[in-house]
DNA sequence: TATGAATGAGAGTTCATTCAT
DNA sequence: TATGAATGAACTCTCATTCAT
């Protein structure tokens, strides 16, 4: 009989079984809280396992959320590449623009977990782990660039990649402000501070327009 | 004539000293390494003091690097608003760019302190500590924007703000980027990585044009 | 004119009161919480002192308390060597428990003050703190002794001097068990620690009955 | 056979092992200081373990001492209950009060650890140890008082718990005079203060007959 | 593989006491 | 004398990580 977790994880599915209920655990308890107020031994229980095992699959604690960062992030891309491979003509901007808005919306976590990504996570990770990692979201960043870069007759070689290093740019940078720690939470209610409580999808819609509208005013030769 | 740090702070004056001294350490430690590498006890051994000198000056290490970046901060908007005040007449975009990352450049240690800023050294402080670098900070941005505002005629209400919190993202989100962690700075050396290899103000530059340009664009009527 | 407590203590009336001052600060603190909760900056805070100008008068914080201890006890031996005097005859064992316990009735903080006397003040104070407190409490001892030995015709040479130690024995000990802390508080409500609920004043009384009861007993040659 | 210490204790067994290592530091420790000069961390060195381990078994210093102390009355009650089960008919004053002081003899410990129980011990423990130990100690109290009650025909109903407090305030009592701190060590030994160096094995048990004596006469009709 | 006991570093904190002013 | 800044030694407690079993 098929048990839902092995106890001994001997075939390659049983430890990828395991693997995927830390993970899963990890994100259960990321939603709930953040980074810093999860422990190893909380997400060893809620996986069922012991803190001894996690370290078998994970090296650190970092690694564990990076993993759960780079799933997010693949599975942004995939829709992301499927939404540019369907359209079959040159999209607009406000288009192109919505899709990506949509995609994000649905995808709260991986706007949660990007911040923290390059300054938190990218530590404290095995050679081993940050070689895949990278490379994986090199190899996918520089053909979802391609995509784009296909999508708009006025960008010039490269720039598709740089649109999308300018979309993560704008979700790290912004999704930092939008999501202010415990205290700051109650400061950004006053009235003074209205100004400076952003909407991190409002202001990555407009600004990625206000972006993609400077690179076409700028590579459209005036006649 | 300035004195040395007095053994005990006993004015207004004094005190100021000592707690310059106490930042004066920690910005030293944290050019040499890095927040995570930094304890306090460090910090007190580098300043001359004792563990608990400290802490009658800094409640957290958090609030020891807020109060680091938020004099780097001000400093640069300092010489921002200085600069944007002794414009005769309306800017061009490259200048006020070119501008704008000359004094970015100048400041290497705003660069760097910018990113961990929100994530990392605005949890853990005080409601007091909070509220004073959040209001100021308001007041300060509130005012550049609208310096900004006024160096660009294609300017809209609010749009000033717009884009200095653009700026911002821009540092904070290339920022990590170009910043790679101990692990992540020899694979980024691979040559499969060079289009990932970010350099943090020519992104800024580039990006910040583009920006304003889209900006202008959208803004000024076709007729 | 005369300010309540001069700024600078140069007479011996002025030193009196600043150290006056802090008893009674200290006094009131302990009333309110106890040893272990109090600090000095909070005495020098409610005595209207800094904290340096607290150990000008007591080198220790024990200090503080034996000294506190010692006003009360020494009060509680004036008024049960008056009443001693006062007694024209001999007395009943009743009777004089009832005298003891009604003036120990009007003295709660000494009850509170005696259990930790010896265990908690007594160590790190002074020699001369110690000397002084120890010699005057030997001779009033001694002289209260003989006037509670004069008391009952029953009691031999010395038994007097007994009698009193073993009164100062079960306050010490039946105080500890009749103050628990705040953790046992709950527990000691739990109707099977009924029996273990020890009301001091009751204990006193009963265990110096039986005591002084067997004294006669023993000393009374049955023919 | 006994084995040595495990490394890691795995059974129920090892853990309690473990557990006894730590208190058998802290053992050595306090005969050898007192509880005031003794940190977590030394008993940790002794113990031959890393400091967090030590936490993983006690929570507090405190908590430590009193299961030390538990230990020591448990002990103690042991004999007690044997010596008294092992009369067959009832005792002497003198027969039984010359037990209980030999019984106490041969425990020195407990002599030094009863004093500071409720004052000190009994502060800082989690409700659950505390429990725990009051719980116990108020059955074997009420047991033993029933052994005691049985052992004296002049004992009324529920006079046999009042003798065993009693005889646990002599000690508690008698033992914070017995054993001065440093300082009064020798102040004590003064001739002028011949009279009040209290030999705590004499004092209980000339206390104790006493007090048996009294109540055996306060108890028994004369007719 | 799996476990969870053990580690150990360090953060935060408190506070009695000292001492420069 | 009076002040309160500075000290520094503890202590509690947490937790990622290691490693014996």
């Amino acid at each position: 009989m098929s048990e839902l977790i092995a106890r001994r994880a001997v075939s390659t599915v049983q430890k990828e079984a395991k693997r995927d209920a830390i993970l899963i655990a990890a994100r259960a308890l990321f939603v709930e809280t953040g980074f810093g107020d999860i422990n190893i031994a909380e997400i060893a229980r809620r996986a069922g396992l012991a803190k001894g095992t996690v370290y078998l699959y994970f090296k650190t604690k970092e690694e564990i959320f990076l993993n759960l960062a780079s799933e997010e992030l693949n599975d942004w891309l995939d829709v992301l590449d499927n939404a540019l491979l369907s359209a079959e003509t040159t999209r607009s901007i406000p288009d192109f623009v919505g899709m990506a808005r949509h995609l994000l919306e649905e995808r709260p976590l991986l706007l949660r977990l990007m911040p923290p990504l390059h300054l938190v996570f990218e530590n404290n990770i095995s050679l081993d782990q940050a070689l895949r990692f990278k490379q994986l979201l090199a190899r996918r960043t520089q053909y979802t660039g391609g995509l784009i870069e296909k999508g708009f007759d006025f960008l010039e070689e490269g720039q598709g990649l740089d649109v999308l290093l300018n979309m993560q740019c704008l979700i790290v940078g912004f999704g930092q402000m939008a999501e202010p720690s415990p205290v700051l939470q109650e400061i950004m209610e006053r009235p003074e501070m209205a100004a400076f409580r952003i909407d991190l999808l409002d202001k990555f819609e407009h600004s990625l327009i206000v972006y993609l509208t400077g690179l076409k005013t700028i590579n459209t030769p005036q006649e």
